[in-house]
DNA sequence: TGTACATCAGTGAACGCGCGTTCACTGATGTAC
DNA sequence: TGTACATCAGTGAACGCGCGTTCACTGATGTAC
């Protein structure tokens, strides 16, 4: 019967951590108090220290989770797509559900992809779950790669130099993907982050009344080039 | 001799902007504290009040004076380009002046296009200098139409929704424009602030060993759409 | 099964800090006659 | 040109706030014999 402190302590931390996303969800993540999670706990404020040293690393575990959750969403996105041989709904779908997951939870989004909190420094910790969301797009190609894909003219207008930093990306991550296919891939996800990012920080206003129309245009924009031949225009 | 009082005023705002500034870079825009201006000043704390009535009025005062400052850097790359006619140089040359002035003021780049500032509401009077620098992009665009484009295919594949989106923009701002153009221009412009926001935030880190790269490839990726035949690559 | 001890969650007070903002004030600088 | 007055920059003290973190403590809960 060791557990039952224990089970009270890891429910403890869990209330923690949920409070502590609502502040941030609230009011963001430069305003994180430990002092007011504390009385959202109705406890006093140096009691939270039991559970976290500091108000550092309850940041840190934020972002941990943050990740995770992005992560189980982009999988979640990809696993719902029946036909797995059909790369470009995949792709679509993949890019579709981190952007859902972004706009459903705007401040955890900001936490991760926004400037950096000052003060803060991401400790090695946050690099394993900060990977898990791309890791399904690397799936996505791996895929695609293992199904015998005809190279295309994808990498015909890269930077050199990019192909060789994908080409060192490769041999680090151990990956068997073509560098031209990891390139584009690349690209293709920088530019869903960043119409994503446009749309959550608030640059769309006034300039495009439906910011996803914008993100779909470059989700499509970069099927085509990622899957040749399976590109079909989205309605 | 109206002036001289006025002056040593305008001189003493300025030195408030310019320590402002300083702060920003180093500490980021939510630790912008009036009473550390006073510090570095050698004033008083409420002297400060003279000047600005509050510290969200110094915070719009820098976003305004950022924005302005990106516009400068993005209209000084598209007027050092010679021949007017190239439109894919200029597209590069603006591009790049953009990122480049993104890389040298960081905490400025964070400040315009980062996660909003907590509590703070951006005022109607930044709306204007926001324009400036995109300003620059659709002057080109501008150009590009007047100098007879060929209509092309760039708009085959981009959402109903966006050349409805992109069509009331064109309304809205009387903009002599294609459609199909305009949002070519808009995905472009997306994906070159997304390549930027990425490479500033950390998020190229372990991925991409020299992060321009990543932003070339975007460039160059839309060079060809938007200026169909003149596409050439980068070195 | 019962007792002695160790563990540990939570308390309450305190330290030292910085912040934005207000307000009555002192002098110096300008302006009007 | 000289004087009376208005303007306004900067002072100093204060208000009220919240924060992270430490520390000695009290009891309750678990563990070992």
């Amino acid at each position: 019967m060791a557990g039952i402190r224990e089970r009270a302590r890891a429910e403890v931390v869990a209330e923690i951590v949920r409070l502590a996303r609502v502040q941030v969800a609230e009011s963001g993540a430069a305003a994180l108090s430990l002092r007011a999670i504390a009385r959202d706990l109705g406890m006093v404020s140096s009691a939270v220290y039991r559970y976290f040293a500091s108000r550092d690393e309850l940041l840190t575990r934020l972002i941990i989770d943050s990740y995770d959750r992005l992560g189980v969403a982009a999988q979640a996105a990809d696993d719902a797509v029946r036909r797995r041989g059909d790369f470009a709904a995949r792709w679509r779908a993949i890019a579709a559900g981190i952007r859902q997951w972004a706009v459903d939870n705007p401040a955890e989004y900001a936490l991760l992809f926004g400037t950096p909190v000052p003060g803060y420094a991401a400790p090695l910790d946050t690099i394993g779950p900060a990977s898990r969301y791309t890791g399904v797009l690397l799936a996505l190609l791996a895929d695609v790669q293992a199904g015998g894909r005809v190279p295309s003219d994808a990498a015909a207008n890269l930077p050199q130099q990019l192909l060789v930093d994908v080409a060192a990306l490769c041999g680090r991550l151990d990956l068997a993907i073509d560098d031209d296919l990891l390139a584009a891939g690349m690209v293709a996800w920088a530019n869903v982050m960043g119409a994503i990012s446009l749309e959550l920080f608030g640059h769309l206003h006034n300039v495009i009344d439906t910011p996803c129309s914008l993100f779909e245009a470059v989700v499509v924009e970069h099927t085509g080039r990622l899957f040749p031949g399976t590109a079909a225009p989205i309605s």
